[in-house]
DNA sequence: AATGCGGGGTC
DNA sequence: GACCCAGCATT
């Protein structure tokens, strides 16, 4: 039997309910394929789904503030989708009449869209038949066929999608990538693949020669690079306080933020801030201020760990730029922010 | 070609 | 602690 078939026929087999499965709108595909990048399935439905509820079509989602829309992506990381989300949503309504572009190629123009999830929209929407390569597809292609080019190597990146390219089912593009991306998510897994149980583990070329462990091959690992935070929670007697949206190229780019000083080194017992900054941030020298947790909060991203130190900066009055506590958690924050602001409930806060 | 970008899950 | 996840944009 051929390759596409065994796959397919497992797929429709064992493929799990999912919603975007139940509709080929570009709209809801592309929405769920921008979602998914980068992340699990568990991890996005529940996005996927509050989206859907609060823009129905392309048109909510461009007309929404951006700030709801990244309060909705708060929790999924990696914030420029989102950003780049809004504005292909904008461009779609305004400039395209609400429809997307209907080729691989066409797709690919648009901010946030790249090979992956040009191939995908164009595959599941319109039938094109151009093959997706996924994290899943270098793993069940490198297994398989046991390729030992790097996967984030040029050559790799090339010759992985020419092998995905040559065993696509052209007459079934939608079901072949789905297939062979579920087929790697569920059964070939990264770790402890079902090999006994699989359909393709007669050809299965690693686990002939005991090399499932070893690939995919992937070079390069990830150093995490330690920064130290510390935020100035203000609050005034009027239950007012102070967040910032993050700005630039860093992390969290949009979401918001209370005043944050930064240091190059670790915190130490007994080390207080320097007046001089705090009054640059808050406004006033007429402050008191209460370190709120001696052990730091580590937050642990994939590059990053953010060693965090809050402190409580109490003051009569905030200029302008105040915010009522009350409506703190209407602003799209960090995951770090967020967890805090849920174990003091600040916005319950009065001096 | 290399790097930065989140947060959560698994082992 | 290391690796991975329906990758992409930027340099």
């Amino acid at each position: 039997m051929v390759f596409s078939k065994i796959l397919i026929s497992w797929y429709l087999k064992n493929k799990r309910d999912l919603p975007w499965r139940k509709t080929r709108e570009p709209y809801r595909i592309w929405l769920s394929e921008i979602m998914l990048q980068q992340t699990r399935i568990e991890q996005g439905l529940p996005y996927y789904n509050q989206f859907i509820a609060a823009f129905p079509s392309v048109f909510d989602l461009a007309e929404a503030p951006q700030e709801k829309v990244l309060k909705l992506w708060q929790g999924l990381g990696y914030y420029s989708r989102a950003r780049n989300l809004h504005e292909t949503a904008k461009k779609v309504a305004t400039e395209f009449n609400g429809k997307f572009p209907k080729s691989f190629k066409e797709l690919k123009k648009l901010k946030g869209v790249g090979d992956y999830t040009a191939a995908a929209i164009a595959s599941i929407s319109y039938n094109e038949p151009v093959a997706v390569v996924d994290g899943n597809v270098y793993r069940v292609l490198s297994r398989f066929f046991e390729v030992e080019t790097s996967i984030n190597s040029t050559a790799g990146i090339k010759e992985f999608k020419e092998l995905a390219s040559e065993l696509l089912d052209k007459n079934n593009p939608s079901n072949f990538n789905q297939a062979i991306m579920e087929f790697g998510a569920l059964q070939c897994k990264p770790r402890n693949p079902l090999c006994e149980s699989c359909p393709l583990n007669s050809g299965c070329l690693a686990l002939k020669n005991g090399k499932i462990k070893e690939l995919p091959v992937k070079l390069k690992k990830t150093k995490v690079k330690k920064r130290y935070f510390n935020y100035l929670v203000p609050i005034s007697e009027e239950n007012e306080t102070l967040i910032k949206q993050r700005s630039g190229k860093g992390i969290w780019h949009g979401l918001y933020e209370f005043p944050l000083i930064e240091t190059e080194e670790a915190w130490k017992p007994g080390v207080t801030l320097s007046e001089e900054k705090i009054n640059e941030l808050v406004g006033t020298k007429n402050y008191t201020l209460s370190l709120y947790n001696e052990q730091p909060v580590i937050h642990k991203l994939s590059h990053q760990h953010i060693y965090t130190h809050f402190w409580m900066v109490k003051m009569e009055n905030l200029g302008v730029e105040a915010v009522p506590l009350q409506k703190i958690l209407e602003y799209p924050v960090p995951v770090l922010i967020a967890n805090f602001l849920e174990e003091t409930a600040l916005e319950n806060y009065s001096l």
